[in-house]
DNA sequence: CGAAGACTAGACAATTATGTCCAATACTAT
DNA sequence: ATAGTATTGGACATAATTGTCTAGTCTTCG
């Protein structure tokens, strides 16, 4: 009765999901994955996920143990997206910290590498779960400690490499409402002053006016 | 079995709940608060509520139709408490905007007026209904409003009152993680920078004295 | 071709939730 | 006191969810 629709699968190329359909693991995991994004950890429910495969409600459990078993690969399915991109853009090298901070904006704009509903739904997630919650907190800290790297090798001191990179990560979270258009254009407008109004001092012209290039470049398609 | 443990009801003078206990339609409400703020609308539950509560399940029927029914009302309550409680403050006669920003401050730093968590809960409970964040997104219009008319009474033009009004306001849930302790203590030290340095301007020297000096004064236990 | 392993369907059991109904009890006003 | 109302407890019905078990089907590989 129910008709099987996978949201996305690994592999495009695998046989359509009719008839006698096989799953992967994966498949689980993205629908769960949705499931998080739109309606909340709560609403994981095996029953309607295997509805939306297309596949028997027993079948999960040939993939996983249960459903903790689940939520447990989804949390590291996370850990393994999400931290693991915004590291790579603060750690990758970069000419100037105009640049620097570019690249880790391409966080916030572009969701094939950083799903910033995902890491609302992990923070959702978390206000309810000691494990989670000490899973997101370590994650913060390797991330602001990354993008705190990236300011000290353009030669920040210290302390105001940490004010800055707090300032540049939170910012990212100042909304938790995922369905609100105006976050992504407000953040763009703000970073300038964010970065350099903070501490006093304020941005060269020039930099501000590369900010602005760059995130139009992006919104309309171009990914430099 | 369960121990009856309501955790605050509206008359404290009235017989303890225990024995034959008789609740109000406020205890029902209370709980769910409670438990909206510690563990999302979805863990609003009946037979936990009546556990806690020490009556019989069945009894939440007579003070409400159905669970909708309930959540209905909390909403409703949630409404007539903080969004009231901020715009009054927001609308209260005030000397100077370092006085009238004060004022707002309160519903930050009393949690007696300006509930911080339950906005938290509100706000993760509207991502999944969309009645809710109806209601929520109306809250928020009526809220800036409030603030951004403030800053007018002291003479700051629309566009400018506005821009200040959502920095404000919009500080106020920097956070989502409402068991971080580091929230207030970094609001309050933000609130001068926020304020002032985003349009290029800065504070006046004694008015981020008065800040700080306010703030410390609440945290030590007095209310200016 | 045929067997072993990978995967799925469906029946069964246990738990927990919502909601209805009615009898029983406690409180209040006369 | 007692009648009437307010409030509660327990039985019943129904549905949703997790998990187990087993028989069966599909795929792959010798």
């Amino acid at each position: 009765m129910a008709q099987p629709i996978p949201l996305h699968r690994d592999d495009p190329s695998k046989a359509p999901l009719v008839g006698n359909v096989k799953v992967t693991r994966q498949d689980w995991l993205n629908v769960a994955k949705d499931i998080l994004i739109s309606d909340g950890i709560e609403q994981v429910k095996i029953l309607p996920m295997s509805d939306r495969l297309g596949v028997s409600r027993s079948s999960f459990y040939w993939y996983f143990k249960s459903r903790q078993d689940l939520l447990d690969a989804l949390l590291d399915h996370w850990q393994k997206t999400n931290t693991a991109a915004l590291v790579a853009k603060a750690s990758a090298p970069s000419k100037s910290i105009t640049d620097a901070v570019n690249q880790v904006f391409h966080c916030v704009v572009n969701p094939d590498i950083f799903s910033i509903p995902f890491d609302f739904a992990v923070r959702d997630w978390a206000r309810r779960s000691d494990k989670v919650r000490a899973v997101l907190h370590a994650s913060e800290d390797i991330r602001i400690a990354a993008i705190q790297a990236m300011f000290e090798r353009h030669d920040y001191p210290e302390i105001e490499a940490l004010t800055r990179a707090r300032i540049l990560y939170y910012m990212q979270n100042g909304y938790n409402d995922a369905d609100l258009q105006e976050p992504l254009e407000h953040r763009m407008k703000m970073v300038p002053h964010y970065l350099y109004g903070f501490t006093g001092r304020h941005a060269p012209q020039h930099e501000i006016d590369d900010f602005r290039a760059y995130c139009q470049a992006i919104q309309t398609g171009e990914t430099p």
